[in-house]
DNA sequence: TTATGTGCAAAACATTTGCAGGAGT
DNA sequence: ACTCCTGCAAATGTTTTGCACATAA
C-alpha cells in the first residue's frame, strides 16, 4: 500500500485488513459492508478511492471477471479465475502460468504486450447439481 | 440472430449489420450511433435488448474485456482479445487455442469447465512510443 | 502547519425496465 | 388477431466527484 506520499490512515489499513481476511473476492459495496462494521462512518467514495489507489500501486488486485461490478484481490500473485454462470461466484484457478502466450500475442498483434489474466467460466459444485 | 421466436425486425437486422461491419469491438452506445444514422428514431433501450438477446441466441459475443462498458463482437469463432493500456482500443489476438486448460481448470477447481477467455494487456504501436 | 484524506451528498454514467402504442407472423 | 417488439422516459445500480472539515506527517 506504500506509494510515494500516501498516508497511512486508519481507513486504509482497515480496509487492506478486511480485503486480506477473505478469499471471496469481495465487490467494492461488499468490502463497505465488511468496513463498516469497524469503521461506522466510513463513506462508500472512499472505499472506491482507496480500492483504486491501492490496485494502481499494486497493493492489491482489481478484477474483471464479468457481471456488473469490480471485485478486488489482496493477492497479487499471478493466478487465474473463475466465475460461477449460475451463482455469479468467483474463486482463484491456480494453475501453471504460460508465459510464451505472452510471446505469442506480441508476434501476432505487434503490441508490447504487459501480461495477460485467463477467465474461466463454468460451473460450481453446488450449482452443477441443479 | 435466429432463436425459436425472435422476429425478424428492421431493428435488428440494422444492428446486426453495423456490428458485422467493423472490428472494432464497440460498446452498445457506439452500435447505438452507428444505427442511429439508419434509423434516427431507434431508442438505446431497443439496442441493449437486442445485444443482449443476439448474445444469448449466440449470434453475437459479449465481451469483458475490462473498462467500464460492455463490448460487442460479430465474430463469433474463438479467438482472445487485448486491451491498451494507455487508450483503451481493443483488437483481436489470433493464437492458438489452448483446449488443455480447461482441463487443467477442471482437475484445480472441480467446477464444470465450459470454457475460457485470455485477456491480455499491453500497448497498441500507436502508444508505445509516447 | 499544510498537503493529503475523509464524510457526505450530488452527479455522472451504464444499463434495465414499465408501459402504451406499433409491427411481424 | 395475437404476440412480440419498439420508443420513450423513468428507474436502478455502480462508480466518481466537489467541497468543507479532519488528520497524518
Amino acid at each position: 500500500m506504500t506509494s510515494s506520499n500516501m498516508r497511512l490512515t486508519t481507513q486504509r489499513q482497515v480496509i487492506l485488513e478486511e480485503l486480506t481476511k477473505v478469499s471471496s473476492h469481495p465487490t467494492a459495496n461488499e468490502i463497505y459492508d465488511m468496513v463498516r462494521k469497524r469503521l461506522p462512518r466510513i463513506g462508500l467514495g472512499t472505499i472506491y478511492r482507496n480500492l483504486e489507489l491501492m490496485a494502481e500501486s499494486g497493493t492489491i488486485r482489481k478484477l474483471e471477471t464479468g457481471g456488473n461490478q469490480k471485485r478486488f484481490d489482496a493477492i497479487t500473485t499471478p493466478h487465474h479465475h473463475i466465475r460461477c454462470a449460475a451463482c455469479g461466484c468467483v474463486r482463484d484457478v491456480h494453475i501453471i502460468q504460460s508465459p510464451h502466450l505472452d510471446a505469442l500475442a506480441a508476434e501476432a498483434t505487434g503490441y508490447r504486450i504487459t501480461g495477460h489474466s485467463i477467465q474461466f467460466s463454468g460451473y460450481c459444485q453446488d450449482c452443477v447439481g441443479k
